[in-house]
DNA sequence: CCCCATTACGTAGCACGTAACAATG
DNA sequence: CATTGTTACGTGCTACGTAATGGGG
């Protein structure tokens, strides 16, 4: 058994069972691809695709196992590659961050900031996307970090760490009547045309549950993934706008009004994850620690010893999370 | 990196760092290990092994993370071949036990030839040790399972599960005084010279517990490992005898007079243990609950999720375990 | 008829073994 | 001087690439 057959079965059954495709992507020969899966399946006397005719059609049961095995595999082996560039030199390396939009474009810049003058040898890359797309990335290993405000319970193989709590702003063009009423409440908010994120973004559920824990059923007309489009939208008219606070710059939007909301709707908690077990390189802490200074070094790596749930809610329990 | 080059590495550090030594346990030459430790610390830009001139002297702090590292990308590989196994001839294979004299002469026998029926095509191999001997072998994947009451709780690698309950019985000549009386009491008992278990052996400690809880100090003149030599010193004569109650054979030990002394001293538990995350073969499930029926696949499953000791207590809180 | 996996085959690289060398105690 | 790790060198295996072959949809 050698480790390219592991990486080569785990690349074939991530590029939908199709050899020539992973072939491409791992710059190599599809026979030599092809071969080393027959070998290793030789070897361990187990099919683990099942081929009708010359194509691969689906994953053996056998193949299930082995494959989530040698996932595992690879990862640990990525481990080592990191403890040695970690004592080799701690100030080089790289961080793959995943986030959504939100993050990208209002949270991560003042962080990113400081991280790349205090580490300059750190090539940092960023996957922007779902929230469950991040949640995969940070799972299979493309990421090192997931950072999101949803969906971020649906990998139970990642380590989710509260950073920061944030609320809502009602967004209104200068002109327009909710811009001088103050103590705004939901069921009047609820007689306007929203514009807001669409399902499965930046707190969504929240927003959902609010109105309908009073019954009412927002007139929503349009959703977007990112504030910026939603803003665009609200300037022309097409409604009122419901973003996350920190979406609203007072310096570049003079022509539109924030609203606190924050007492029309609950806050969301943004969480910042990673798979468990997985070696964590010093500036990796660092990053996270200049990102929610809560999350010490000593805090991270107590999670590991954290398993359940409710462990780990303990461990955060008596946390004040900073608010944005 | 290749798994060759793991597999050296963790050998020469689990041969005291003696490459000569690890080549031919490995059956291999020693200058390819060296060379392949060599190249494997090219390639990670680290040293794994500390070298004073010619030597290894010790194992630097990176060498240590990786080692471990190594040490579970290595056991993943096993799985991957159990699991293999399992789906290519699920009735063959190999199941190695490591054992106490205890189990291993007075329990296991009836286990064992109920298994070898059933699975006339799995290699039994038996590990005999002290309990942290035991542990070790599990831990290290020598041994897919660990059966001993005493110092199981050493690695935390490894998912401990209560198999049965045992007691004591005082074992004595048959022209001995005690023979005749009945409803012994402890403080009596302590009057005599007690032959019993060396320390960290089937149980010693609940012994000198019952003693200690009393403020008396018993008479222990002679300790060994096994029963069969403390039976053996007792006819001798040499004082009364302290064993499990299993290891009392009516047929055998006719000399002999057993005293039941469930109530001088608490019961011990008896526990299987296996590493955590390890792939259990068909027939080892099967193996476990002949041995412990109520051990279920499906209770042993749930030990996967349970993480801290206190989950996997609750698990077997409501299990009534049986007695020997 | 195109796509894709397998087979065939040649080559370059590398893992491993033997033998000589160096350093340590 | 005995033991042990490193260097040098030769060889056989094998992983990989190119080209040809054969099934499916």
């Amino acid at each position: 058994m050698k480790l390219q057959q592991l990486r080569y079965i785990w690349e074939v059954a991530h590029h939908d069972l199709n050899v020539s495709q992973t072939a491409q992507s791992l710059y190599t020969s599809q026979p030599g691809i092809s071969k080393q899966i027959r070998l290793l399946e030789d070897e361990l006397g187990v099919e683990i695709f099942s081929r009708s005719g010359k194509h691969l059609t689906q994953i053996t049961p056998a193949g299930e196992s082995i494959l989530k095995t040698a996932g595992e595999i690879m990862r640990k082996v990525e481990s080592i590659k990191s403890v040695a560039q970690e004592f080799c030199d701690e100030r080089k390396g790289s961080l793959a961050l995943a986030t959504t939009h939100t993050q990208c474009r209002y949270v991560l810049p003042g962080v990113i900031q400081g991280f790349i003058e205090k580490f300059p040898d750190v090539a940092l890359h960023m996957h922007q996307g779902t929230p469950t797309q991040i949640s995969e990335l940070a799972a299979d290993g493309t990421a090192d970090f997931a950072i999101a405000t949803e969906a971020m319970e649906l990998y139970s193989d990642l380590v989710m760490m509260p950073c920061y709590k944030w609320n809502r702003s009602i967004l209104v063009p200068k002109n327009h009547p909710l811009a001088q009423i103050s103590n705004l409440s939901i069921e009047e908010l609820s007689s306007y045309s929203l514009v807001t994120y669409t399902f499965g973004f930046t707190g969504r559920s929240k927003l959902d549950e609010a109105f309908a824990a009073k019954g009412l059923v927002p007139k929503v007309v349009f959703t977007a993934a990112d504030a910026d489009v939603i803003k665009t939208y609200v300037r022309l008219g097409l409604g009122v706008g419901i973003v996350a606070s920190m979406a609203y710059d007072q310096a570049v939007d003079t022509d539109l009004v924030a609203i606190d909301a924050s007492h029309l709707f609950e806050a969301s908690v943004t969480k910042i994850g990673f798979r468990k077990g997985s070696f964590l390189r010093g500036y990796m802490y660092d990053f996270i620690e200049m990102f929610a200074p809560h999350l010490t070094q000593e805090i991270i790596q107590e999670t590991s010893y954290r398993h359940t749930k409710a462990d780990l809610d303990a461990l955060f329990k008596d946390i004040v999370l900073p608010v944005h």
